[in-house]
DNA sequence: CTTGCGTAAAATGTATACAATCGCTGTGTT
DNA sequence: AACACAGCGATTGTATACATTTTACGCAAG
């Protein structure tokens, strides 16, 4: 879903028309590719990430990647050290603590907002993300369960209807993502979308209320679920704990798949 | 306090130490730059920034002035269209509201955690903010004024101890200061900073209630002093409103007093 | 006087070149 | 064997060159 083919250059247009515009900036396209890469774990927490190789996978300039780096960086999925280059953040205890607080105090509103502005085609669609999410749990996928999950919170957040709110909660859940990836509690794998299910049921009967306080408990619970017992540093700064060898062989392409 | 005299050129160090390295990013300083001016009101809303201008008045290239651009973007105090550069942002009533009404939701909470966390130098410093704050009303600078109050918000924010949070509310405010600057009913002049005293008193009596609660009412006053009434699209794509031409006479160089 | 078009100037988008820095590796010393 | 350090390759930082696009201007037709 990152990309077609962009293992050979600049991917020339099918047709004879250039359409060289597109009046997006050009570095969304890295951006996206990253930034999804990311959240379904497809690359770990703290992996190193080299300019040069994913401009010659995405088929453009450093130019354009630092861009992108720039812009995840500000999303704080990415950490840009001066001279040291980017690498995936690595949330430490206290940020991932501080993630599900700041989610604790604005998605209530945002629940409530959006048991105010349901409709058919939403309620459609919420129910579509959970057969999603149970289905990659059936099919024993907890990541992509996972990324379901967090999507179902951003469909909530874009039926609330209210854009500020909806790109901070957006930024919440990405950096969520990276917490989970670094302490989810995994025992009681099938985690608990009863929780979707009620917050779903909240939403169709437009009880603001009980939207709000589902889903207060809802990440409440979530919080609960985390180890966020301190663990030392962590790595980088301390030999970078093997250079991650086991987990990227060595010149591995940690991008494309 | 953004540069002392840019109009001309690089700002070459003082000593013979030329300091090359600095750990942080280069663009910071073009940042700050623009930051500041324009939560100063020095630069107006909607107005155009032209990278070239940029660069050469902090003696930096494009290169690094994009990157500050690009920053500045994704606060949300510049927006940034492709192949027509840079302006200052200019939000919409709805935008207007919707920057309130999240400010509504999390500065309550803010103002609990700073209330739980005061100290004596936090006190001192809360003050000697109201002080400027009043000073520059009596010197009948309400610019001054604004950019205190908003400063005093950013302290609070910093007692807090939430860097998640307070990150958020400072670009919360970094966009209030282009509402006010837009819709704000100047008619009762000397707003209230009664309010503020009244804050700082509850913080200082560690009463998360009562200071949660008066900074929830103080936010709804503040939105209530905004005039929001739906104006026309306002400039940009009519011709731009003549292009700005009374208020930036023709070659005026924008920046740098 | 207005409208439309074509050319020129200005501004932005992107790639590339080069400089500066980092981090690894191998060599020599204690 | 442990350590310090010098040198080199890899990577990042910044400026600049060039392509593309927008915008401004002038001239002619209606």
């Amino acid at each position: 879903m990152v990309q077609s083919d962009m293992t050979e250059r600049a991917a020339v247009p099918p047709s004879g028309l250039v359409r060289t515009s597109s009046d997006t900036a050009s570095w969304h396209a890295v951006y996206d590719g990253l930034h999804d890469a990311i959240i379904r774990h497809r690359l770990d927490p703290g992996a190193k990430l080299v300019e040069e190789e994913i401009a010659e996978v995405f088929g453009v300039s450093r130019t354009i990647v630092r861009a992108a780096l720039q812009a995840l960086a500000r999303d704080g999925v990415v950490i840009l050290q001066r001279n040291k280059g980017a690498r995936i953040a690595h949330p430490t205890p206290d940020e991932a603590r501080e993630i599900f607080e700041a989610r604790e105090l604005i998605e209530p509103r945002i629940a409530a907002l959006a048991a105010g502005r349901m409709n058919t085609g939403d309620a459609e669609r919420l129910h579509a993300c959970l057969h999603a999410e149970h289905q990659a749990m059936a099919s024993d996928e907890p990541r992509e369960a996972v990324y379901h999950s967090a999507n179902f919170h951003r469909l909530v957040a874009g039926i609330a209807g209210h854009q500020l709110l909806s790109g901070i909660l957006g930024d919440l859940l990405s950096r969520s993502s990276l917490v989970i990836a670094l302490y989810w509690r995994m025992p009681q794998a099938l985690c608990e979308n009863e929780a979707h299910h009620a917050i779903v049921d909240s939403l169709a009967a437009g009880d603001q209320d009980r939207a709000a306080t589902l889903m207060r408990q809802h990440i409440a619970a979530l919080l609960g679920q985390l180890d966020l017992s301190e663990r030392p540093q962590r790595q980088s700064s301390l030999a970078e704990a093997l250079r991650d060898a086991a987990r990227v062989p060595k010149g591995t392409r940690v991008l494309a798949r």
